[in-house]
DNA sequence: AAGATTTTAGTAACCGATTAAGTTATCGTT
DNA sequence: AACGATAACTTAATCGGTTACTAAAATCTT
């Protein structure tokens, strides 16, 4: 009952023209006479043949696809990168093969292999929060397929990156915190090996130092940045009884995990403790209290990526090195609006 | 400085036998023998080869890949499953091609032309909210193409579907409702020419008529699964000054609308309105209230359509019909808790 | 020890397209 | 009228594998 799908060879036969032609026909190849062109897509049209990928891709060597990987999908931050990425390039008539890292190095080096395997035409890729060994990128380089890594990214040079300005980020919220009349502040820091967790933390350390405030190392917990490092860094300066008034944490399921803690242990956001994070979500205001936050274009993220991509994949000789970085805003809500010294 | 990728035949020259050989040695085909097999596998991890994807797909007329078609990403509930089906795929060793049909039936067309014409071993597919045109699904069984329809189910006979109790599920928010007090009951109840919007309608109808409360159809109100329908919906009721007490909402977004909306207006949820949703998000417990909602299991979801479209790829002989359906939960947080009426 | 089997490997054909390199017929030039 | 140029197709080769057959060597049978 299976239906063989039809191919190129059962559109020649019946028009009595060479494969060839029916080819060159579909794709609009000047060759081929408007008359046949014509007649070639309407009977295509008619019985309903779509060309087969993988026999098209291999013959042409190239795709027209995007390998895209993430660390996470059921986050905001990614699950709305992904949304806008899926969008350009459906318009740019585009596939996308989305992998997902699952934050585990192992893998991200097997999907990696697997895109190159695909023969995907470029990379787009927020590195997982325990990737430590870069060779693989330069295996990527060495194919010639083009990568952009996106606000996660590896200490490698020439590399196209796309990112938010952290550091500024980071400052602004911190001078902020400090302008309130906070001194006891504390950041979950994630990892400080990724530029995310490097720079945030250095935008962190400017502050305090312009304002001449000492840094208490206690109230630096690193860990991840998922929702158990929130939790489990807030927890445990709870059990050592050495809580800061406010905490600016690296991403926004770290400060998901310290609602959560601090709900279960009864405190109360923010007048028991405060939070700010990097990294927005539209949920964020409905929360009890809202969630203030540095923001981050989602949108502008993905399109910046995209354009960076498709330039590359356009003009291969291309060899240029693009670092992108995209301002941030703060966003003021329910948490760190004020702050009465205890 | 391309380096161009190893083929098989790399391979099988260096080892000075023929590529059958060394393509069958790498699958551990039982034709060759230990000693030739562990020598080819080691040369081809040392030189660093990996196969062709289209090129193995095009011969074996098969990919380890399965296509996934979802309205949205970057909402909760789409996100939680997709993440599972990745899992669940790597596990398996199975590739998963996304695609996003942005709730748009033109989209979701294409892109389940595009998984054909990639040769997926099956589909799994939670379809638009605006899909009226069934025809392709039919085309995807024509050829063959083992596929599962996952939540938003279309009205076809003897197809695979996973979805969750829709009906009973609303029967027990309602009947909770009215327990509470409740009678002035609206529900923003999406689209009814889809499965969810329904039974879920169903669902609330059967309780209404449990409990001999009349039906008000003002406060019944269509317009899409989306964060807008539950906004815009909100809004009108509110301009005909017409508001009910409580409001079912058919999806999470939904509810995240009215709660928008409800921000703005400056009406107070659960006092000015109360609020119950279908579908579960990890963050509605901070919100402001606790959103209270019908439970989806998201993972269970995921596991049980991968588990059925990965049985079907394995057996193609069977021609079996499963409509699992998945039990929900009522979980109370902070809105429709109590009622005291006005 | 000769024939039957099994092991192990190789040959040829093919998957469904695309690209490169012909082949005619037609046309314009001078 | 002879020549090169162009238009419109076709043929052959190729992409990197896999499958179905075939063949030689090794092992087993009786």
């Amino acid at each position: 009952m299976k239906n063989k799908p039809i191919k190129l060879s059962d559109i020649a036969e019946k028009l009595n023209v060479s494969t060839v032609t029916v080819s060159k026909a579909l794709r609009g190849h000047p060759d081929i006479s408007q008359k046949t062109t014509k007649l070639i897509k309407e009977t295509a049209e008619k019985i309903g043949y779509t060309p087969n990928f993988m026999a098209r891709n291999l013959s042409s060597r190239k795709s027209n696809t995007i390998g895209v990987i993430v660390p996470k999908i059921a986050h905001f931050f990614f699950g709305a990168i992904i949304e806008s990425i899926y969008d350009i390039a459906f318009r740019n008539n585009y596939e996308i093969i989305l992998t997902v890292s699952q934050e585990n190095e192992k893998r991200e080096k097997k999907h990696i292999q697997t895109l190159l395997s695909m023969k995907v035409d470029g990379i787009i890729i927020s590195i997982s929060q325990e990737t430590k060994d870069y060779s693989i990128f330069d295996a990527v380089k060495a194919r010639g397929v083009p990568i952009v890594f996106m606000d996660r990214i590896p200490a490698i040079p020439d590399v196209d990156t796309v990112s938010v300005n952290d550091r500024l980020g980071a400052f602004m919220a911190i001078e902020h915190l400090i302008k309130l009349g906070h001194t006891r502040i504390g950041h979950f820091a994630g990892y400080s090996e990724i530029n995310i967790g490097k720079e945030r933390y250095l935008g962190f350390e400017d502050a305090m130092n312009k304002y001449n405030i000492p840094i208490n190392p206690d109230w630096i917990c690193h860990g991840g940045f998922g929702e158990k490092a929130g939790y489990d860094s807030f927890i445990k300066l709870y059990q050592k009884n050495s809580l800061p008034d406010v905490i600016f944490t690296v991403t926004y399921p770290v400060a998901l995990g310290i609602y959560m803690a601090a709900s279960e242990l009864g405190l109360k956001i923010p007048d028991d403790i405060d939070v700010i994070c990097f990294g927005n979500a539209k949920v964020m205001k409905f929360f009890a209290p809202p969630l203030s936050c540095v923001d981050q274009p989602t949108e502008l993220i993905a399109e910046k990526s995209m354009k960076l991509l498709l330039n590359k994949i356009n003009n291969p000789d291309d060899k240029s090195v693009n670092e992108v970085e995209i301002p941030t805003d703060l966003v003021l809500r329910g948490t760190c609006r004020t702050f009465n010294r205890k």
